[in-house]
DNA sequence: ACAAAAGTGTTCGGGTTACACCCATGG
DNA sequence: CCATGGGTGTAACCCGAACACTTTTGT
């Protein structure tokens, strides 16, 4: 029944997969950082040519998020810093020859991990906002990625993962402008970082900018970085804690 | 290489199943309403005897979430006013013998539709917060799809689901009260729900009661109720709209 | 009339927003 | 000493929490 060597074909004629949106920030052409994403173009039917998301099988002896990992290793050589299952798409037509049903992750690594990927003929940096037609339904799974890092972003501090051990507060809100795409009160993102506890000073400052200093922060590891799925969860399920991930905040039409 | 006949078998060695947290809201001992899902026996190895979630195969031209609904169907009868899908669950050894990978999903169905849940040997209702030792990962499982009903019923209007198409206040916070567990004031509740836009008074009210007869209230429809996946969004990715007005204000530490 | 639930009004405080203003450094 | 971003102060405003109070029915 299988009628490519990878697929993995069920006995009923599903094939399995995994596959994973990897974010990055990188500078656009005005210098503004915007969301890239690598893709990695098809080398065998269907949607040979066409750009796709990076993805592979499952083996029997590693887990779901293990293949994500382990796909990611192979195909881009990275390692990300958050790493959150996004959604199981599995609709009869989405693969034009046989069933497939894909795991698909979603993943964040920091600029300068970025660069080492392993650029060539078959992968390639896009502009998140500004991608072609991919294989598949990736394109729509792309934007649901993407809006789930923006939801995401406005209530949880998966912004880390975007920036080294140090940064400092312009850097931090460059993250949350590039990924919201508008623009936030300094002073208002300054406190509202402060009094959340999820920040702290190091005492250090960047000395040789063109003006003040800016001071040096770092992540208190008080929250945690990855909630999402059932396991890695801290708090219990009635908590009301500031790690309390929910998905979907702009989809809010009632409250209680 | 499949051991049992309803296994789904990949070529290589991996499982693929669906299963459904079914959560309805009924009254205990004390009249009180709580949270309540059934289960069934299983009537195989591994596991044989222990309670588990319904679940079962995905056929080759069905999709995940028609799968979810064909099994509910089949194994309760039920046909939910709410289904997303939770998670997938793929950890090696989270089924003894065959490797298995199962997507969840979670759905709500009305009281009055429970009850005429095929009750039997094999199938039975059981308090959402005294479950027994369930089989495979099942109990991590009703875990997690508890935690996100909760986490849920905050920001969205999934409330719907329990309730009729008319109802009044008072029933509507009862539906709050029994998930999150804590009383809720009626006053503040009322003005919450009515300035959200998602219900409005029919004119009715309900006579008979032994005290003030209560208005009647049905849902205006202006919110999604199904939201989760990357279907069924009607919202754009970036845009905030008027109703917008998330709850829990006291989650957000890290919005700018 | 009384009890009890339905429904309204009002105050208080925390948190966000908007924006004025001061600080420190390189040029 | 000036331009520029770093950093602080503050008043207006919104919204939820708390709770007093009025309304309307059945008994």
């Amino acid at each position: 029944m299988a009628h490519t060597g990878l697929d993995i074909d069920t006995a009923s004629g599903i094939g399995l997969a995994v596959s994973t949106v990897i974010f990055a920030l990188r500078r656009d052409e005005r210098g503004a950082p915007t969301v890239w994403l690598p893709l990695v173009r098809r080398t065998r039917e269907p949607y040979l040519g066409r750009w796709a998301l990076p993805g592979g099988m499952v083996r029997v002896d590693e887990s779901l998020e293990g293949a994500a990992r382990r796909n990611l290793g192979e195909t881009t050589r990275l390692e990300p810093a958050y790493l959150e299952q996004l959604y199981a798409f599995g609709d009869v037509d989405r693969s034009p020859d046989q069933r497939m049903v894909s795991i698909v992750y979603w993943a964040l690594v920091r600029p300068d991990e970025a660069e080492r990927v392993t650029l060539g003929e078959n992968v390639r940096w896009f502009a998140a906002d500004d991608l072609p037609d991919l294989a598949f339904d990736h394109n729509l799974i792309v934007d649901y990625a993407l809006w789930r890092l923006r939801t995401k972003m406005e209530y949880s501090a998966i912004a880390h993962a975007f920036l080294g051990p140090r940064f400092t507060l312009a850097e931090l809100r460059e993250v949350y402008e590039a990924v919201l795409q508008r623009p936030l009160d300094p002073a208002n993102f300054r406190r509202q970082m402060e009094t959340s506890g999820v920040i702290e000073p190091t005492g250090e400052v960047v000395t040789g900018g063109r003006h003040r200093p800016p001071r040096l922060y770092r992540y208190t590891g008080a929250v945690d970085l990855v909630d999402a799925g059932p396991l890695n969860r801290r708090t219990a399920p009635d908590s009301r804690t500031a790690t309390d991930s929910r998905t979907a905040t702009e989809h809010l039409r009632t409250s209680a």
